[in-house]
DNA sequence: ACGAGTAACGC
DNA sequence: GCGTTACT
């Protein structure tokens, strides 16, 4: 069969080619597109006008022909006449000053038409999904949905209408998922020792090239450039080692390799592989025909000619996949070998020598390792990061390079303004939507926020046994399903609408027309929360299994930013009302829980946005909380964890409990957060897993004896000098660059600094990166500066009552709710013991 | 270039 | 009291 990965518009064939993956023969197919279909833009200035006011459009050498076409208008809730400017190719449609958009500024309405992404649209083609070619047009292929499902989706919809829907949705989620053949490739030039060298200038000789594909080609071409006694012994396993004499003709198999495969993988390919080939190519003498690269200084990103090439640390460094797919396995996200490690457990080679002076067995062994995790990161679990690309390019309507650079806002994006197109109705303007919807009518409690937010119920401090937590599986998604929630239909245009606020807001919902963003959520929500997972939880099969496991977590990374982006100026569909409606029934929601589970007669300890800690509920009382509340308000409550105790402090968003699995949970207490020293990490998590043992209050007491004895060694290691330097240090983030902290001199700053510093006086240049995202670790000091860097530091420097106190701060947190003294637990409090000499 | 709320710490 | 970070 043969899978849409890619449209791009070709200028010399002056239309759109559409690149099909064949997964029998695992090769890209691309096929022109002679379809007809133009890009266009829509006016609402009809014709005879648009001819009189801007005669230059029409003689625009990029202009095709004007037609009149209907398109509902959901912000005025009417049909409306439209004037369709189409253009021959994308370039004269968007982009430069001289486009037509240009031209027609201010009358446009299809304002984001960018690229190709028209043409798919308006063919309704998908990336993502199987077709077969009929006489060169692509045709969609039959996709069964399994009874299962269908019975699934069909107790689910409301009507017909919105079951056909839904079972669309089905079939593209359930379209089968080919095993995309593929090469992964790593260069390494050769640079003197501290200089990143330019992709754009190429000035040194590429000496390494490492590939690794799904189909066993496997190795590494070497640049020949010394004595070639080393050669012999060169054994990499699993690894074919070339040698070139020239390295136009490494070049020249290198570009082989990126011809004879559809997907090429790469870790910044973007920014520096290809650029650096292609340029370092046309250094040497090749002509631009020659060369499978296509880059420009100006390009977005690096393109193959004949191939689709992935960035994955663009893909990677993407928040939506840090955090919902990853569950936040690696922080920064920002090198090779913190992501494999994170998600493959393996790193890069460690060396010591600079590239251009390693041996050529360890230069391969390092770049080799390189192109093996690139290749590995999409493989790991059965190909799981190939697979999720395909279906999130389903969803969104994104083709594979776009998904795999854009942030979620552009996925969600798209997949609206398909939803638009297909519907036929307008994509509304930004401006318009905020000029008709623009304001807020709550205060936001952060300072420069705007709007009011999610609500967090005071925790009761104390010990309780027995804790249920319940909360309201995907809330956002939900109230905005449940309220009817969309651009439109907040503050809709009819005057009997106005009736039906939203409760604490200004805001009126309507009460004609369902929403879109409503609709289109509520629908992925249900098939996530309802089919997917379900049929997930029960197949046999593991393949199966596995592709339903893919497909609800493709659909979590969508609903989870959905609610998000409406708040987000950067959003196009940015539309306050409908974010601040949203968090509204969100309040209402878990205050309609808390009150009704208080009037059953259930203790609330504790509660956070979407979830609600119980106190030792009966059965009863339970069933009638979780029954009466997805009656009332129609969104389901579940149980979330049980605890066989928690502790409270005063402190909101701060808890410790044990689940009656006997896992530890900590949260938000300064003894877990990164940023805290290894050295009292390690003591808390020791105390934390003492105390998870305790089955009642007496078991308690039987752990503090333990929790005292660990104390008591860490302060004597401590104090003996006897902690390695790298646990006492504290890791915190630059989030801006170094220049741009000019309020205040934070500690990290400091000693990113000093490091910067030393470097200098050292070398005479700055070897490495001090920047935004950088992970700053220091250790402070007895010093006036209070700090160093920990690569500075001596153990001697230590400022050990400055550790003392953090120690106290960071174990109180658990040992006060507990009611347990540092001070006491320890008898004679060694700390006042160990300051008193020192403050004399 | 997805939101708001909370805690802790240094300046 | 504000800025910064990490966390929910």
């Amino acid at each position: 069969m043969l899978y849409l990965f890619s449209v791009r518009y070709s200028g010399a064939e002056g239309r759109a080619v559409m690149y099909f993956y064949d997964d029998e023969g695992g090769t890209l197919r691309a096929v022109p597109d002679h379809s007809g279909h133009k890009p266009y833009l829509l006016t609402e200035l009809p014709p005879e006008e648009l001819l009189e006011k801007y005669p230059e459009v029409v003689r625009h050498p990029g202009f095709n022909k004007l037609d009149v076409v209907e398109k509902y208008d959901a912000l005025s809730d009417r049909w409306v006449k439209m004037t369709k400017v189409e253009a021959l190719d994308p370039l004269s449609i968007g982009g430069s000053p001289k486009s037509i958009r240009e031209v027609l500024r201010g009358h446009t309405w299809e304002s984001k038409i960018k690229y190709h992404h028209c043409y798919i649209y308006d063919r309704q083609l998908i990336p993502g999904m199987p077709y077969v070619l009929t006489n060169g047009e692509p045709k969609p292929v039959e996709v069964e949905v399994p009874e299962s499902i269908r019975r699934l989706v069909k107790s689910l919809s409301e009507d017909k209408i919105q079951e056909e829907e839904m079972l669309e949705w089905a079939r593209l989620l359930n379209a089968p998922i080919p095993k995309i053949r593929r090469i992964a490739i790593d260069i390494e030039v050769e640079s003197e020792a501290f200089r990143v060298p330019s992709p754009k200038l190429a000035e040194d000789r590429v000496i390494a090239v490492s590939y690794y594909s799904s189909d066993g080609k496997r190795g590494v071409l070497l640049l020949r450039r010394r004595s070639e006694d080393e050669e012999k012994s060169i054994n990499i396993p699993g690894a074919e080692v070339r040698f070139f004499d020239n390295e136009k003709d490494l070049l020249h198999a290198v570009f082989t390799l990126l011809d004879s495969y559809p997907v090429v993988l790469t870790f910044n390919g973007d920014n520096f592989d290809l650029p650096y080939l292609y340029s370092r190519a046309l250094k040497l003498g090749f002509k631009k025909e020659n060369v499978p690269i296509v880059w420009s200084e100006k390009a977005e990103y690096a393109e193959l000619r004949n191939s689709i090439h992935i960035d994955l640390y663009k893909f990677f460094t993407n928040k939506s996949m840090k955090v919902y797919a990853f569950g936040n396995k690696y922080r920064e996200g920002q090198t090779l070998d913190e992501i494999a490690l994170a998600l493959l457990g393996k790193g890069k080679v460690k060396h010591e020598d600079t590239i251009p002076e390693m041996s050529y067995e360890k230069l391969a062994e390092y770049s080799f390792r390189d192109a093996e995790l690139t290749y590995e990161l999409t493989a790991f679990s059965d190909d799981l990061v190939m697979k999720l690309i395909i279906l999130m390019m389903r969803i969104s309507k994104l083709p594979m390079e776009d998904l795999t650079r854009h942030n979620i806002s552009a996925w969600i994006r798209n997949m609206f303004y398909f939803e638009h197109r297909q519907r036929g109705w307008l994509i509304p303007n930004p401006e318009e939507i905020i000029q008709q919807k623009g304001e807020t009518s709550t205060k936001a409690i952060i300072k420069g926020k705007k709007y009011l937010g999610a609500i967090v119920i005071d925790p009761i401090p104390g010990v309780y046994f027995n804790v249920l937590v319940v909360d309201f599986a995907s809330l956002y998604p939900s109230v905005i399903k449940t309220g009817n929630l969309s651009y439109e239909t907040v503050r809709c245009p009819h005057e009997e609408c106005k009736k039906n606020i939203v409760p604490g807001t200004t805001h009126w919902v309507c009460t004609r027309k369902k929403g879109m963003m409503s609709s289109l959520i509520g629908i992925l929500r249900d098939l996530r929360v309802y089919v997917y997972k379900k049929v997930a939880k029960e197949s046999k099969d593991d393949e199966e299994k596995q592709q339903y496991e893919v497909i609800q977590s493709a659909l979590k990374v969508f609903l989870n930013a959905s609610y998000g982006v409406f708040g987000s100026e950067a959003f196009p569909l940015y539309c306050p009302p409908v974010a601040e409606s949203t968090t509204a029934l969100g309040r209402y929601a878990i205050l309609k829980t808390m009150r009704r589970a208080v009037d059953l007669g259930i203790p609330v300890l504790y509660g956070d946005t979407d979830s609600l800690f119980l106190w030792n509920p009966t059965q009863e009382q339970l069933e009638k909380l979780l029954q009466s509340i997805l009656d009332e308000l129609r969104i389901d409550l579940s149980i979330d964890k049980e605890y066989k105790w928690v502790v409270f402090s005063e402190r909101k968003k701060n808890y410790l409990g044990a689940l009656k699995d006997g896992r530890v949970d900590v949260k938000g207490l300064v003894g877990k957060k990164r940023n805290t020293p290894d050295f009292i990490k390690n003591l808390f998590t020791d105390i934390t897993s003492a105390l998870s043992q305790a089955e009642n209050i007496t078991s308690f007491e039987e752990s503090i004896e333990k929790i005292r004895e660990d104390i008591k060694r860490a302060i004597r290691l401590l104090k003996e000098g006897e902690i390695p330097l790298d646990q006492l240090a504290f890791n915190v983030v630059l989030t801006k660059d170094l220049e741009e902290y000019n309020k205040t001199t934070p500690q990290h700053k400091k000693a990113a600094q000093q490091l910067l510093m030393e470097y200098r006086k050292l070398y005479g240049s700055v070897p490495m990166s001090v920047t935004r995202g950088s992970l700053v670790s220091y250790i402070k000091t007895r010093d006036k500066q209070g700090v160093k860097h920990l690569q500075l530091a001596r153990i001697d420097e230590v400022d050990v009552e400055k550790y003392l106190e953090v120690m106290k701060t960071t174990l109180e947190q658990v040992l006060d709710a507990l009611e347990i003294s540092f001070d006491e637990l320890l008898g004679v409090s060694p700390i006042d013991e160990f300051l008193r000499p020192q403050q004399k």
